[in-house]
Parts: C-alpha cells; sequence; structure tokens
DNA sequence: TCGATTTCGTTGTAAATACAACAGACCTTT
DNA sequence: AAAGGTCTGTTGTATTTACAACGAAATCGA
C-alpha cells in the first residue's frame, strides 16, 4: 500500500499531508487496493456506492447507457481524482451512472463511515482531509456546471467549440489532447458521431481549428 | 436578524441545530440580510462570490444570458436553499452564471472565510455545519448530474419525459407543479418553445399526460 | 507482415428542430 | 369594463440533426 504514497502525496484529496500523515489516513480509513481490466465495470448505475475511491492507474468514465444502447459519457477520470464522492453521505441514493475502466486501472477505496465521522486522535490530518473532500466536491460541482454549458448549446458546431475552447483555456494552450476518440467525444456531448465529424472538418476547412486523433489546435484566438 | 430563526432551523444547512446553535452562528458568521425586487440581480456573471448565501423568502433562477440573448436556466432556488457554495472555497475562480429574482426575494449571506476556518470554543455547532454544507454540496452535485441526464436526451420529447418523470418522482406524486412557465421550462431544457409546446400538447392528445399552466399529471406510471 | 478490427470521414435521406409570425386566452391595471 | 400586456398554442418554412451505409486509413494482434 505504501506504494501509492507518492501518487497521493499529488492529490488535492491529500494536499497539504505529509507522508506519515498519508500512512496513517490509509490505515485509519481502511484502504483496499483494486485492479480492472480495460473495459471493466468499476461501479454499476443502481447500486450503492461502496465508498469513496480514487484512481490511482490507469483511465475511468462515468457514463450511461439506456435501454436502447445510447451511451452518455458525463466524464473522465485520470489518476489522483476521486469519483463517487457524491455518495459518501447518508441518503443519497444509487449510482446514477456506470464506471467504467477505459485502460487497465489501479482504484483506491477508502471506508465510508468513517471518513466523515472524527476521529481527531488518531488522524491529525483528518480535518483537512474533510476540508480537502469538500474543495475537491465544490470543483467538480463547478466542472459540471460548465458541462451544461456546453449541452445548453443548441448546435453541434457550438457544443464542440464551447467544449474545445473550454479546454484549451483549462490546458492553458491553443494546442491540447482530448481524452476521447471520436465516438467518445459524441458521446459525451450528446450528438451524433457522423453528424460532428463532419462539422469538425468543415470548421477546420473554415480555418477555425486543425486536428490530428485527438489532439487539437484552435487558431487565431478563437477562445469564445 | 433573529425572524429567520424558524425558517433556518428547517433548512438543511443547519439541520440538527438548535435555536441557541443558529443563533450564535449568525452571529460568529456574519450573517447579513438582502432584500431584491423581482427581476433584480443577486449575482453577475463573473463577480467574485461574496460568500454563502441563502435564500429566505422568494424565488431565485440560476442563468446564463450570452452575447447573442439566448437564456439558458441552470436551476431554481427556493426558500430555504443555499446557491453559490461552490464558490465558498479558495481558487474557485469567478461566478460562471447568473442569479436573478424570480419574485421579490430575501437573501441571507454568511461571511465566506469564518466557514470553513474552525472556531471551535464559540460554536459548538461549527463542525456539524460543515458536515451538512458537505451534505448540501453532495446533493447539488447529484442534481447537476441529473440534469445533465435530460439534457442529453436527443428529442425534445425526451427531454421533456425525463424530466416531468423526474419531477414526479421527486415529488412522490403523479400530480405536480414545475417551478417554470413554458419560456423558462424550454430555457431550461435548452429547447425551442414552440417547438416544446408542440411536443407538450401531441403527448397531451396521445394520453400520455395533461397539464394546466405549471401543473402536470403524469399517466399510467409513465416514469421512465 | 498479413488479416482483422477499429476509427474516421463522407454522403444521402428522413426526421426533428429552430425561427418567425400570429391569434386567442388569460391577467393585471386603471 | 376596457386596455394593455403576457403567456400559450398553432402553423409553415428553412435549417440542422439523426440515422444508415460505406470506403479508406489507422491500429492491433497473431
Amino acid at each position: 500500500m505504501k506504494e501509492f504514497i507518492p501518487l497521493l502525496n499529488k492529490t488535492k484529496l491529500f494536499s497539504g499531508a505529509g507522508d506519515e500523515d498519508i500512512a496513517s489516513m490509509l490505515d485509519c480509513l481502511g484502504a483496499a487496493v483494486r485492479r480492472y481490466k480495460k473495459g471493466e465495470y468499476v461501479f454499476r448505475q443502481g447500486e450503492r456506492a461502496r465508498g469513496l475511491t480514487l484512481l490511482a492507474e490507469g483511465g475511468l468514465h462515468i457514463q450511461k447507457e439506456d435501454y436502447w444502447g445510447n451511451l452518455s459519457i458525463l466524464n473522465d477520470i485520470k489518476p489522483g481524482e476521486i469519483f463517487g464522492e457524491a455518495y459518501i453521505v447518508p441518503d443519497s441514493g444509487a449510482l446514477l451512472n456506470d464506471v467504467v475502466a477505459t485502460e487497465d486501472s489501479v482504484v483506491l477505496s477508502f471506508d465510508l463511515d468513517r471518513i466523515l465521522s472524527v476521529c481527531p486522535s488518531a488522524c491529525p490530518f483528518h480535518t483537512q482531509l474533510v476540508k480537502n473532500l469538500f474543495y475537491t466536491v465544490s470543483a467538480r460541482n463547478r466542472g459540471l456546471v460548465r458541462k451544461l454549458d456546453y449541452m445548453s448549446r443548441r448546435t453541434t458546431r457550438d457544443k464542440l467549440l464551447s467544449y474545445l475552447s473550454d479546454e484549451a483555456k483549462r490546458q492553458k494552450s491553443a494546442s491540447f489532447a482530448i481524452p476521447f476518440n471520436r465516438q467518445e467525444l459524441a458521446d459525451f456531448l450528446s450528438v451524433d458521431r457522423s453528424a460532428m465529424s463532419n462539422e469538425l472538418c468543415k470548421m477546420r476547412d473554415e480555418g477555425i481549428l486543425t486536428f490530428h486523433k485527438n489532439e487539437f489546435t484552435i487558431r487565431n484566438g478563437k477562445t469564445k
């Protein structure tokens, strides 16, 4: 378990913690390691969350598939990020989404009940952990609002531009990679893949942007 | 200020607090009262949040208007609910949305800095407050995910059905009122008002639902 | 290296949506 | 009661999108 300390040191959840803090938290919170092959489900819609979970290695998609097979991708999770954090409170109900490994992944899970209950003697960092958790949930909240902003655009082009320009701003570069292939991007923005592909090529021909696979470059300071 | 204690007693934020707890919190957190006429802005996009805010009376919409005048309604706030809670953490950046009073409203605001910093001696309830705050942000988080679920539907009909059936489930009744008129509902679901009105009437003619103004009834246990 | 699979772009058609314009119902105010 | 305004439903048209099908390119695995 100690092999994860260097990683955890860089996460927002353990921000401000020393190695010895993290070691005692891993123990106090009953951390467990799970490994998933690409394509395997970490959680399924309708389940109860089993605790706070953190991605150590690999990649995940938070997504949902309806009865007709339509896939909708809510979010992309990268190493060091937590997920399912909105379900660690009582009465949060069943999970609304599936969580799927997009590559071979390692997941750490922490005991549900011990996180929000105080154990001041054993874990001096516990207070800070709750605060960090709050920061993280707030950040997720703002991220969801940004996604709603993309989705509220009426046309595929506007959805694409708002997402891509936001991503450029977030990565502080006009050139950036996105964590989706074309089909996944379409499922993320809830549009048709072929229509989206068409629109991307039109924008490329108009000189608005260039791309190669999942690498995009926005031209002319188009940041709206 | 004490006139708000009965209201605050019923809010999730002060859940578990006694009257004396609330009174000392109001003092400790530097609560201030602001009043807004219908149509006035409580916050504007791009501002920095001034603190944690709670709606005491009236109604608010969290919304956004783009350069072309297209309105997008993110959320509806009712008395007892807090808003802007995702911005009380450091480095949260500027507000992404406007907050507008949909009727004459009374808003309580609490001091930003004192909420997450511990003041154990003065406020025995402070620890519980942070926990309640965390619960509330988590609940908001899940609400945003639900909204993303409506918005990810491809057709106006599916957007309407997912929203209305979800609202029926939430209000635990096949008959329920929504906090929007037609134009606002369209701006909430990001669809055209006339097309939406058309679709509503078609569904009524097909026997899927009935409505009168903002009162809807879903028939035949249609809850998908 | 070769074959199989996945990804991506392209096209055509049917369906759904946005937009504009308008009429009637309803509400408020005087 | 009348006038003015708002809200809602309706219709027609232009635009946009979804859907299906296919070929080429890239990727993967043996």
